[in-house]
Order: C-alpha cells, then structure tokens, then sequence
DNA sequence: CGCTCGCCGTTAGTGGTTCTCACCTAGCGC
DNA sequence: GCGCTAGGTGAGAACCACTAACGGCGAGCG
C-alpha cells in the first residue's frame, strides 16, 4: 500500500514537493505571498500544473495546518515529561517556525475551513499530549471543575485546568514574541519566559 | 485648522466613510475579503476614486489598526484601575470587535509595515496604560528586574512585570477565545478567564 | 511485445484583485 | 467671473485563483 505503483510514488513526492516550496514561500513574505502560480514557477512547471496535485490554494493550506499540527505535536512529546521542559520545547518550536506557528493559531486566513474534521481532530490530538504530559495544578473551583469534567472526559480536572491553563499563557507570550512584540520594545524574552513558565508550576 | 475649508472637511468625513465601510466588510468576510473595489461599490463611488484619500490598501489598513490601539486603549482606559476590571475590559473589547483584534495582534497582514513608527508608538501607548493602572505584582528576579529596568524607564519593575505578565497571560486568553477554540471544544470560556485574573492578582 | 487508457502538463481564457495613467468636470477661492 | 485644483471616470497593466480543452507520453494490461 506505501508504494503502490510507480505513478503513486511519484505523485507523493510532487506534492511534498509542492509543500516545502510553499513553506519556503510562507517563511519569506508571510502568507499573502503564498500563490499558486509563484510556487508552480519555482517547480519549474506552469500554472495548472498543480491543481492536479491539490483541488486548491484551500487545500494546499489545510494540508500545511495539518503537517504543522503533527510537527509540533511530536516536537512536544519529543520533550521530557517536565512543564518547563514542555514549555520550552512548545516556545522553541514557534520560534524556529514562527510563519507556520502564525498558520496554526494566527489569524484564520483559511478561516471557513477552521471547522474542517480533519482541522478539529488534528487539534484535539495536540492538547491531548499537554493532557497525558502534564501534572495536575490547583484544583479548579466548583463551576469550573464542573465545565472542565463535561470537557475532558475521563481526565482529572485539575490536569485539565493545567493543561489549558499552560497552553493559554504559552500561548499569549509565544505569540507576542514571533510577533517581535517584545523584542521591538526592546525587551529580552528570555528571563521573562522563564518567570512566566516557574509561575506555571 | 480643524475645519480649514470644506474642501478638508469633506475629505476628513469621505476618509471616514471608507474606513467605516471597511471595518463593515472586515466584520464580515474577514480580512481577505476587505476589498479596495468592494468598498468603492458600497460607497457608490467607482475603482481608483478611493485612491484620492488613500495611498493604497496598505495604508488604509494601517489607519484601521491606529484606530484600533486608540479605541482599545480608551476602552481600557475607562474601566476601573483595579485587575479584574481592567481584564474584564481588555476582554470585552476583543469579543466585541475580534476582527479589529486580530488586526491588531494576529496574522501580521500587513506584516511588512509592522514596524512602521507610528504603529509602535501606538503599541507603546497601550502598554503605557497598563503601565498607569497596574499596581505593582510579585518582585521579579535580578536578571528579570534589570530588562524590565532598561526597558520601563523610570517604572518600578514590579509593576512592569505585573503589566507585561498581565498583558501576555490576557493575550493568550482571548486570542484563544475569539477564534473560538474554547467554545469548539466545550468549554465555556467564563469561569477560565475569571480563573486565570483571580492568579493575576 | 504492443496497445490503450489514464495521468500529466500545456496554452488559452474568465473573472477577480490592486494600482497607474490620462482625461474631464465641477466647484472653491480669489 | 474665472482659473486652478481636487475629485471622479474609464482604460489598462500586472498580478492572482481557477476552469476548460487539448496533446503527448508512458505504465501496465492483454
């Protein structure tokens, strides 16, 4: 089934390969310089030529979603099962792909597609990891543990609290970073994050 | 100066037109769909007519974000000075107007001009509220204590902490929020954010 | 081994976008 | 009352995503 016919193999690698240009385009000139046509001239092919591969620009950014989903994911769980280590490795992993950080939670330039199955469940996948990662913090007060328990299912609420609580805050500073936000004020995120991820404990 | 002539006083309320009909099609649509000949149509004028007010789309966008910074910053400005308050605003506003929220914090868009000046010094003027209203938080640690020395200028650390802290921890929240990420899972966002600014104190 | 059918890439074309240019008109200010 | 200028128009260039029609090549079957 991997490798069913020259023609399939073939097929696979074009649209890897029609990914990593389009990464590459992400990374310089952010998303609106992301085209079809400036991808197909980089492969060398023209225009059309891609539409074979992917129904369209849709696609090809949901499918980006979904492969930056997967890399985050397994860069987190690649992390020893400590908040500060999984702190780090979330903030490292923005850091080193902030455009494709920006795709997963910036601005919905996809937007409609945001409920597409595949979308949700890719992440739902992601907080599951902080769920079987992370330890549990405070207990929740009563309304909130009641929300948090008709949530997460099976999962102690007081993991849940943390698990949320942690992604929200790494969140809010990760995303004020990639964003320059703090570095345009000229202040060294560094020792911020750190108080920010000791606070988390 | 205010009113120099009709001529001035028409084009001030014609560049308001725009950015109204603008905002109306960035509410809803998103920002994609916020169209030079779109608006031009809602206005009843034709094309390039909107080019007699402004430079481009470029810079159409940028006034939107000044605009935005001001009226977030007023927001927050007229809540009490105390924490949950001054979340509660913070947060408020962004649910209220999440288009012009991720304007101003989610996909750099613009991107490109994002360190024109006038754009920082708006930034800096919000933080500088938060600066004004904050009281002071946990004593941050010597490293911490000296960025936040060399970047706040003559306000206390502490403060400046509790400000950034409060400003990254409410970013990461509501940026959540209003791309519905709470609410596509269940969870009802209220009692987590009165959670997360009950540690903020 | 040879044929056929399907996949691939092409060119041409549609309708959209931003933005520039040349021209015309109408009304403000002198 | 007249000139100048700001505002509006239509045409057009250079992009964009996407569709349609066509040709060629080769994989895989008989």
């Amino acid at each position: 089934m991997t490798a069913g016919g020259i023609r399939d193999r073939f097929r696979a690698q074009m649209r890897q390969e029609v990914k990593d240009a389009a990464l590459r385009q992400l990374a310089e000139g952010g998303p609106q310089a992301l085209s079809i046509n400036a991808i197909a001239k980089e492969l060398g092919v023209s225009g059309p030529a891609l539409y074979r591969y992917f129904a369209g620009r849709d696609e090809l950014l949901t499918e980006l979603i979904l492969d930056a989903y997967a890399d985050l994911t397994s860069a987190v769980s690649a992390a020893p099962r400590r908040m500060p280590d999984l702190a780090g490795a979330y903030r490292a992993w923005a850091i080193a792909n902030p455009h494709r950080y920006r795709l997963l939670f910036g601005a919905p330039l996809p937007g409609w597609n945001a409920h597409d199955e595949r979308l949700v469940a890719a992440a739902r996948e992601a907080i599951d990891v902080l769920f079987a990662f992370v330890g549990p913090g405070r207990e929740p007060e009563p309304p909130l543990a009641e929300a948090l328990r008709a949530w997460a299912g099976g999962v102690d609420p007081a993991v849940a609290l943390h698990a949320v609580t942690a992604w929200s805050r790494l969140h809010g500073f990760v995303s004020l970073e990639i964003e320059g936000n703090f570095l345009s004020m000229g202040l060294d995120p560094g020792p911020f994050f750190a108080a920010e991820v000791e606070a988390l404990k």
